[in-house]
DNA sequence: TTGTACGCGTTATCAT
DNA sequence: ATGATAACGCGTACAA
């Protein structure tokens, strides 16, 4: 509704200049000239006025509506989604652009139906993001407007995408593990075969191997990836004499499970038994004892390169005629350190360094 | 963008009227008659272009933009915001209403910034929403434009709020511990002083009341509402001779600390001790082990209440010249049956009924 | 250097 | 029962 009516003829009229000088001093035109004096007379009086251009009128004007659709799955089923929807929301309004946002299921149809309203909203863009990492078919609807996916990458790489540097947080966190000085590490993961799956299990091997640790099959156990089988996969790996003693868990929720099978095996966490979990669900890694160490998922940031890599692609879409085919963005994953790894009891082994 | 240049002359010549016409027909228009063949053709012919009007245009022409804010507090910083986010997004969607959406920090200086960026943007209405339930002055900017408070109420009443029903909620959890025998019930509540605080007491003593329990004083005992507070507090009410046989936490953190506690002390969940929380936080309450009993905040429907009322007011704003003095709508928090109650051990107590 | 006038796609008023 | 046209507020080509 229409509070505060001051428009654009109104800062002219008190400016005692035109419309369109006003129109060219707010928008920086290049071609207009206007003297230093109205410039800075036509800024203090739209200040003073608190002008700011009709955004409605403008976007009828422009064909272009300044605002970017934010399609997501599942907003309301993990913590994750805010994150992205903040490191979005953040970007996009340094640019001026709004943020609009719509939820959908994983249904076909229903994401069919959704990215139609979404353009039927006159969008100048949008940002696809998933919860959990993994592929999609891009819908065909949006193949004819900017699109950049978060946290899934298209099967053709049709467009840009950002994803989890999955690999290198599970790298990180292994190496936690060894620096500590841990030489059996055992590796509680998933049982879906997503990119997390896969990207987790490869850091894990490849810091085994840079530390010269041979890999043991029978200590990577998988289940599913919520607590009950954290819980299952770790009393498998830990329920024996050449136990680990460090473990790395898949997720926080998976790593919640296996300080349950680590407490009824008496087996205390860290001085026992060191835990790195993945995700840094905060809710879990703090509230469980000791607090968990993992690696945070940089959904903050991954909203905010998408937003800044869509703002790109309207730049030039024009210009983006040949089919560019896009390589994933991968963002690194942070180690959170807290209290759930220490150096590992001296028993058996010897103290190497 | 434009994508698909469809527009309302396009429908029209094809179906051989004037646009007038089709405008009428589409918008349902009462005082256009129009012959029930002519409606049909149009509305055929625009179905089969596709044709959708310009939200922008029409946005123009009717001075209102059709898109409400959703103004929210530290949205990244709880899974709550989804829900709430959902519940109003689903709603919204029902009346042909647009969400976009502006996170805000508690800071009073920041809220007036954003609020006001807000409204720059022709937001027809706008929905506040805080993370915890508690009462706010409402930012000045907000006066003038249809605003619903969700999760907590104004200071003065003068707008239409939502909140959960913690008394109810906790009536319910105490409830449940009544009804399956156990006569002793501490209550590990919070050391802050707001309305889910006092709600909560309140609904412990009512259920104490109805049920001819009496109030035991030294059984509530109070401390940060996180993890380490519930482990805390939980210790103090649990570690005596006459320890309560059941226990009503202020939230599912604090009940995560209460389990361990109860671990430490070797008091076994539900057997020897049921547990009931506060909250649903799936994460948690899925993942504790045996899964916790809780109470479920009704964000989703606080949203999508607090859009219904909103659309309401925006309907007739012009009736509400008088200052109206709005009592908060308290919506119901279910019971959410997991495995942390059964019976009491039978020991001293006389099994009653 | 500045002002006038048109167009963006709709809806609403008024005439036919 | 239907149609012509003004208006919404802004941006800009073109005239002055």
């Amino acid at each position: 509704m229409a509070r505060k009516t001051v428009g654009i003829r109104d800062v002219a009229r008190e400016a005692g200049v035109s419309v369109t000088t006003v129109s060219h001093i707010l928008n920086d035109v290049e071609s207009a000239r206007a003297s230093d004096e109205t410039r800075e007379r036509v800024r203090a009086t739209a200040e003073r006025l608190g002008y700011g251009a009709n955004r409605i009128a403008r976007s009828l004007r422009r064909q272009q509506s300044e605002m970017i659709g934010l399609l997501s799955e599942e907003i309301a089923t993990t913590p994750h989604a805010g994150r992205i929807i903040l490191g979005a929301q953040q970007a996009a309004r340094e640019r001026g652009l709004t943020l609009v946002l719509i939820n959908t299921s994983r249904n076909q149809l229903d994401i069919q139906r959704d990215t139609d309203a979404l353009l039927r909203q006159q969008v100048d863009g949008v940002l696809y993001a998933t919860m959990y990492h993994r592929e999609i078919a891009l819908p065909r609807s949006l193949q004819s407007v900017p699109t950049v996916l978060i946290d899934s990458t298209s099967d053709d790489g049709s467009v840009p995408s950002v994803v989890p540097d999955e690999e290198g947080g599970a790298y990180a966190a292994v190496g936690e593990l060894i620096q500590h000085g841990h030489r059996r590490i055992g590796f509680v993961t998933n049982i879906d075969d997503v990119p997390a799956t896969r990207g987790r299990l490869a850091g894990y091997r490849r810091a085994l191997g840079d530390a010269g640790l041979e890999f043991d099959e029978s200590l990577v156990v998988a289940e599913q990836s919520e607590t009950p089988g954290g819980y299952k996969a770790s009393l498998a790996v830990l329920d024996r004499a050449d136990r680990p003693s460090g473990l790395f868990c898949y997720n926080d929720r998976m790593a919640m499970g296996a300080y349950r099978a680590a407490a009824e095996l008496g087996i205390r966490i860290p001085s026992d038994l060191s835990i790195v979990g993945f995700d840094n669900q905060e809710l879990i890694a703090e509230g469980l004892y000791p607090a968990l160490t993992t690696v945070a998922l940089p959904h903050f940031e991954m909203g905010e390169w998408a937003l800044d890599a869509l703002a790109a692609l309207m730049q030039d879409d024009a210009a983006t005629e040949a089919v560019a085919s896009y390589e994933p963005a991968v963002l690194s994953c942070p180690l959170v350190r807290r209290q759930s790894v220490a150096a590992p009891a001296e028993d058996g082994a010897s103290s190497s360094d």
